[in-house]
DNA sequence: GCCAACGTTGGC
DNA sequence: GCCAACGTTGGC
């Protein structure tokens, strides 16, 4: 089982829309690094739901539901994506501010290359946050 | 609203 | 294949 981090903009798609829509297509990713990314996860993974912009937090947990497919709403084939649904919200969510101070959070993608939409989150990054989520 | 960081495009 | 120009993202 892998973890992953993915970025909406809460204005677009929010973690309340998903739990509305109790599952959705994660579609319009168009870089390289992120499909590598995507390509990568499996049913079942654990993905971290982040606002970008406004928010700026993780603010839920979500699971893949359907592995890699052609992005639909991309004529090439070659754009992917995968469906997930809503697991748990975290208990509070935690802000990039959080993040960004923790020297044990400080090597997350999110914090060096925050323009990443689907990157990887270690395991530890993971029990930690939960952690930090569940004391707060 | 500004700007830094990153990715992509296109001329050479 | 290099790199300048441009567009986008996202934090502040």
């Amino acid at each position: 089982m892998n973890y992953w981090l993915m970025k909406t903009e809460p204005d677009t798609y929010s973690w309340d829309d998903l739990v509305r829509d109790g599952k959705t297509i994660w579609d319009g990713v168009r870089n390289y690094a992120a499909r590598i990314h995507l390509r990568e996860m499996k049913k079942g993974d654990t993905v971290f739901l982040y606002h970008s912009n406004v928010g700026k937090a993780i603010f839920g947990i979500c699971k893949v539901q359907k592995e890699h497919f052609p992005d639909p709403s991309s004529d090439d084939p070659q754009w992917l994506s995968v469906e997930i649904i809503p697991d748990v919200p975290l208990r509070k969510p935690i802000t990039l501010e959080t993040i960004k101070a923790d020297a044990f959070l400080k090597d997350m993608i999110l914090v060096n290359n925050s323009r990443l939409s689907v990157q990887p989150v270690t395991k530890a990054q993971y029990d930690y946050i939960l952690k930090l989520s569940e004391k707060m």
